[in-house]
DNA sequence: CGTATTTTTGACTATTTTCAAGGGATGTGG
DNA sequence: CCACATCCCTTGAAAATAGTCAAAAATACG
């Protein structure tokens, strides 16, 4: 298997997904890889939901915007996430690529077969839709309740964690733009309290500002407001 | 079944859950009905998700912490939602009955067998699973991006759709502090908004304040911001 | 009917946004 | 390899939306 189980094993995980009368049939690749650009766009929200996406290497933003142009992007994806899995017919968001990614993508239409033929994939897409929702609610916290100080350690935490580069150190794949639409915050707000961090000694900005030392991790958690 | 299924047929709701080795084992009812009193806990943040449940009448209330007391509430559940279950072996929130509510309690241990005894409930959960990420996905949106006037429109928008209650007409089952913790606002933001929309004649208060006529749903829709 | 809770309203404050401008990095073509 | 252009990030000052503190009004409840 190429990814590791994030969690240890429960009932849940047992969640397959069924082919009515296909089970056991195999039939090819399992998906196809497909190479993206930065700025490429995946998908758009209202297209035809025909496909569903799990990283490689790369990153991706998903987002949707008010009609005057306010984005709110809800989600980052790194690799071995899962994304793009709708109810319905249509995706109801838009996923652009962060920098040069490579992904996966399943026909959802064969989604019912691909499980059967592999009933661990299935525990890997039901796993990572139920993380998404996990980290969905934990943002929604964020977003509602959390100063923008509180905001910005949650998030260097939470990426540190994700692209778990060498301890203490970040270099985020996305612009400061991207941050603030993700944190519901303007880019000045981002970069004056990121400032502010570093004066504070929590965190170092490197050259080119993408790149984050996270000094005082027990600090930030500290400041994380839970 | 007692409940109707919300959209049309779709190949992820084909979704079910195998039993490894129990596959058509049948075994006494599907799950235990419970009551709640107004307030109630029906489980709190860090309880053993022993059971996952679905609101049969009344509202529940879901919500997360920050250590200093701030709350967000990140859903309202109502009659027919599923809610409660985890990826992990302990609840991410706490959940209160905001009414008298009854539920159907399913032990989570028990959901393979229960979906291999019944299919459609297999569907059920995993459509209300995406139904629970789309409504969070929508809420960032909110949460992140729209004003306090946009926040309101959107909820009672939400809320009367949910509770489809005679046209233009809500009975909020939730108390104006819910409404803040849910919308990212304090009470007074609230207050204040909903005045401001009676007197622009978008809505109507009625005694109680716990009802509101939608007398502009078109203005109100044009106010949502999306 | 009286008490407790909830909601509304007012005045003031503050965090964040908006508007504006400057500085720095990156990339392309000459 | 440099010059120019573009994009991105930072900083400052003013404005605004929403928050805080306080108190009164309305409602719910025993």
């Amino acid at each position: 298997m190429q990814t590791s189980t994030i969690r240890p094993q429960h009932p849940a995980a047992a969640i397959v997904f069924r082919a009515p009368s296909l089970v056991g049939r195999r039939s090819g690749p399992a998906g196809l890889t497909q190479h993206f650009a930065k700025g490429d766009e995946l998908f758009a929200e209202g297209d035809e939901a025909d496909y569903f996406y799990k990283v490689v290497s790369g990153s991706v933003r998903s987002y949707k915007l008010l009609s005057d142009g306010r984005r709110q992007i809800d989600a980052f994806h790194l690799p071995g996430d899962i994304f793009g899995l709708e109810a319905d017919s249509d995706h109801r968001f838009t996923a652009e690529a962060l920098e040069t990614t490579s992904v996966i993508a399943f026909r959802r239409s064969r989604l019912v077969e691909l499980t059967a033929d592999d009933p661990a994939f299935g525990e890997q897409v039901m796993t990572s839709m139920m993380r998404n929702l996990e980290r969905a609610q934990d943002h929604m916290l964020l977003l509602g309740r959390k100063t923008a100080q509180e905001k910005l350690a949650s998030f260097l935490l939470e990426m540190a964690e994700r692209l778990s580069q060498e301890d203490g150190h970040v270099v985020l794949p996305m612009q400061r733009a991207d941050i603030a639409d993700h944190l519901g915050l303007t880019i000045e707000t981002v970069s004056r309290t990121l400032t502010q961090l570093a004066r504070d000694h929590l965190i170092g900005l490197r050259s080119g500002s993408r790149d984050v030392d996270l000094c005082d991790i027990e600090g930030l958690r500290h400041l994380q407001g839970c």
